[in-house]
DNA sequence: TCTGGGGTCCTAGGACCC
DNA sequence: TCTGGGGTCCTAGGACCC
């Protein structure tokens, strides 16, 4: 707990949704939802003006389309989502060295380690307006002298705003929070906590850290009582190290089939070693899930000898655990994971090798399949499209043999046309993502504020290739904290 | 038309070793 | 022949976070 609000924590405003709209002119000040757009889809990210139907995140996307039905329903970006994130990630490393990323939108930052001592409010102020201009996206921050105040400063906040929490304010702000405020109150402590009459942070601070463990046990009543009295000393820890790689499925109808279910375990490994080889890792314990029709979810997993990042491995070690699964009444979801990480890949070995694995029988050899490009051909809504005639935009919607794009770019200030096409015209194509740009132009600010030149990619003119100005990203941002190992 | 995908951390029991 | 305690590793499940 420290004397001065040194702890910043920040978080994008509605951040899928904000980065939708920013792209997509038609959509600015309309309710956007973004997530799964299958039968069994949830949402990621719901607009501000979505919201106020009672559309949030985690909310199957069937219920909020019932909600919300003239709402914009989107796939996720999330490669454009990564490569925003990045120039976030990037300014707030020029605030101060030590940062510590919680996910693409959110972030801590430790101002006691950057160089000036500048006052924690004018920094904070001065982040807010350089994030909006080189993104022209809206962030919320909290200041305060832990993490678990900052973090709920960020949230009172919202949407972009700035609330700090001056020293001798923390009990006052904490007291009369509902326990799910707390980090680590879910649902279930939350039911637990009721039942014993408890259902305020004050309430929590009042029965005492030996009432807290016996409730929840050792680890969990200890930090919850702690918190709720406002102690929280955890440092704000930049690069951690990630621990397990995993990928999962669940499927539009459940599998009954058990060789079906051998050959999504095949492909959820080859996925699942891609990800390993791309952080340049290895695992020990190859991990399997099972979600069965009933929801009822069980993991096998088996630790190996030695470190592998053999997909052939990797595969027969997951067909094994899944065979010892009852499947009988199917399958809703399979997922493949790898834990115990170490830090080599042999990745370069078979590139040299022409495809023979650390002395493994030449039978044995399978290399990880490539990317499916069977996806090509889907057209989803919120994707990036190109015409050779009418150039970039993006799938408005999809159905009968046609598709719907609206033409439009981020750099537009109306809405774009809309125009229809058979699903198999050549002439239409995916394509990538155009960075949207900031929509407010850049406010003068002080000298020590300036950032290093960061250029917003020029609009696209209409003359120019529409490939041209795909990809293009802003100048001059650091790679995140978050990268993975380099190798 | 219920309930995604990628993670982290904790608990608890059994095996195994000293 | 009977009875220990502690530590570590492995496995499974559950809660939680974004």
């Amino acid at each position: 707990m420290r004397s001065a609000p040194t702890i910043l924590h920040l978080d994008m405003d509605a951040f899928f949704a904000a980065v939708e709209q920013a792209s997509k002119p038609s959509l600015r000040g309309k309710p956007v939802v973004v997530g799964g757009l299958g039968p069994r889809g949830v949402v990621a990210t719901a607009s501000y003006e979505a919201r106020v139907h009672g559309v949030h995140s985690a909310m199957a996307m069937a219920h909020a389309r019932r909600l919300c039905p003239n709402a914009a329903y989107l796939v996720p970006r999330f490669g454009l989502y990564r490569q925003i994130s990045e120039t976030v990630m990037g300014l707030l490393a020029e605030v101060s060295p030590l940062i510590e990323p919680l996910s693409l939108d959110e972030a801590f930052v430790d101002l006691e380690a950057a160089d000036s001592q500048e006052d924690p409010r004018a920094v904070a102020v001065r982040l807010r307006a350089t994030i909006r201009e080189a993104t022209g996206l809206t962030a919320s921050v909290g200041l305060a002298g832990s993490k678990l105040l900052a973090k709920i400063a960020s949230e009172k906040a919202k949407p972009d705003g700035l609330v700090v929490v001056d020293p001798g304010t923390e009990r006052a702000l904490l007291d009369p929070l509902p326990v799910r405020a707390l980090w680590g109150v879910g649902p279930a402590t939350a039911e637990h906590l009721r039942r014993a009459g408890i259902a305020t942070v004050a309430e929590i601070a009042h029965a005492g850290e030996h009432e807290l463990v016996r409730l929840l046990g050792k680890a969990h009543g200890t930090s919850l009582h702690a918190m709720a009295v406002g102690l929280d000393n955890r440092p704000v820890v930049a690069d951690r190290d990630v621990k397990s790689i995993s990928v999962e499925d669940t499927f539009d109808h459940d599998l009954t089939d058990r060789a079906q279910v051998r050959h999504e375990i095949d492909r959820l490994a080859d996925r699942c070693v891609q990800r390993l080889r791309g952080a340049g890792r290895s695992g020990r314990t190859v991990v399997v899930k099972v979600r069965r029709f009933d929801f009822s979810t069980l993991t096998r997993s088996e630790t190996l000898r030695a470190p592998t990042d053999d997909p052939v491995v990797v595969r027969e070690t997951a067909r094994r655990l899944v065979d010892g699964v009852d499947t009988t009444g199917g399958v809703r979801l399979l997922g493949v994971g790898v834990a115990g990480l170490a830090d080599f890949t042999q990745e370069d070995l078979f590139a040299q090798s022409g495809g023979d694995p650390a002395g493994l029988p030449a039978d044995r050899e399978a290399p990880v399949a490539p990317p499916s490009p069977e996806r090509a051909r889907t057209w989803w809504p919120g994707q990036d499209v190109t015409h050779t005639q009418y150039g970039p935009g993006w799938v408005q919607g999809s159905g009968v043999g046609r598709v719907t794009v609206r033409f439009e770019v981020p750099a537009d200030t109306a809405p774009g046309r809309v125009r229809t096409f058979v699903m198999d015209d050549p002439e239409l194509s995916h394509s990538d993502p155009l960075l949207p740009v900031p929509r407010v132009l850049p406010e003068p600010l002080p000298q020590s504020a300036q950032p290093p030149e960061p250029q917003p990619p020029e609009p696209p003119s209409p003359s120019a290739p529409s490939r041209a100005t795909r990809s293009a990203q802003p100048a001059g941002h650091s790679p995140p904290a978050t990268s993975p190992k380099s190798r």
